[in-house]
DNA sequence: CTCTCACTTTACGTTTACGTAAACGTAAGG
DNA sequence: CCTTACGTTTACGTAAACGTAAAGTGAGAG
C-alpha cells in the first residue's frame, strides 16, 4: 500500500457545472457563494473540486434561500453546523445565535400557517363563486 | 340630517408617521409601497390620509416580508383579497395564483419545520458540550 | 498545431428595496 | 413675522445578489 494512499474509497467529486446543473444555479452563483464564504472547495490546479460536503452545504443554502434568509444569514447558519472545535465563549455565542434563529423561525412558522389559512379561505371563496356561475370546468 | 352625512361613525384615520411608528417603518418606506401599488391612501390637500383598511394591508405586507416575499409578490398576494368584483377569467387566474402560492407555502412550511429540527439538535449538542465543561451558568 | 470546451478571473451592469439630501408647502405656536 | 414640526416631491445613492461580457488557462480531439 503506497504511502499516503486514501484509507476510504476515493471520494466522489463534482465540477462547478455539475453542481450548477444539479441545483439549477449558474456557476457564477456558486462562485459568488464561495466569495461570501459559504463554500470552500479545494483546487486542482486552478479548477474547483467539490465534494459531497459541498453538496450538503448547497442543500442547506437552497433551503435558507427558500426561507428568505440573506446570504450572510445563511453563512451564520452554516457556521452553526461547525460546532466541533469551538471554545466555550464561542459556544455560548453559537447557542444564542441558534436560539435567536429558532425564535424567528417559530414566528415564521406561525406566519406561514396563518397565510395558508387565509389563502385556503380565498381559494374556497373563488371556487364557490365560480361554481355559482357554473364555470368550474377545467 | 344633512345631505351626504356619513351613515357610520366617522372612520378613524392615520397620518403617514403614525403608521410608520406603529409598524416600525419610515414614511419613506410607506410612500414606496404606495409607488408600488400596495397602498392607495386618499389625499386631503396634498397630505395622505390612511384608514384602517390601509392598516390591515400593512399588517399583511409585514407578514409577507417576514415570509421573504418580494414587494411585487406581496402586491399580487394583496390582490387576492380583492376578489369581489372579478370576472370569471380573472377569477380563474386568481385561483391559480392562490393555489401556486399555497404550494410554495407548504414547501416553506416543511422547510421551516425541518430547519427547526436541525437547529434544536444543534442547540442540544451545544448545551451538552457546555454542560460537560461545567460552563452552563448564566 | 489548432480548435473546442470547460473552467478561470476581472470587472462593470442590473434589480430590488429602500436611505438620504434638497427644496418646498402649510398649519400651529410664541 | 419667524420658527418649528410635519408633510410633500424629486432625485440621486446604496447594499445585496447575482448577470454578463471580456479575456485568459489547460486538457483533449482531430
Amino acid at each position: 500500500m503506497p504511502d499516503g494512499a486514501p484509507v476510504t474509497a476515493v471520494e466522489e467529486t463534482y465540477t462547478i457545472s455539475q453542481l450548477a446543473e444539479a441545483f439549477e444555479l449558474t456557476p457564477r452563483t456558486i462562485r459568488y457563494y464561495e466569495d461570501e464564504g459559504l463554500l470552500t472547495p479545494r483546487r486542482e490546479g486552478q479548477q474547483r473540486v467539490y465534494t459531497h460536503r459541498d453538496w450538503a452545504r448547497l442543500k442547506l443554502i437552497m433551503r435558507g434561500k427558500r426561507l428568505g434568509f440573506t446570504i450572510a444569514g445563511i453563512k451564520d447558519f452554516l457556521d452553526l453546523y461547525e460546532v466541533g472545535d469551538a471554545q466555550v465563549p464561542q459556544m455560548r455565542f453559537l447557542l444564542n445565535s441558534a436560539r435567536d434563529r429558532i425564535a424567528t423561525l417559530e414566528q415564521q412558522l406561525r406566519d406561514v400557517q396563518q397565510t395558508l389559512v387565509d389563502l385556503k379561505e380565498i381559494e374556497g371563496l373563488v371556487v364557490d363563486h365560480l361554481a355559482r356561475k357554473g364555470a368550474l370546468d377545467a
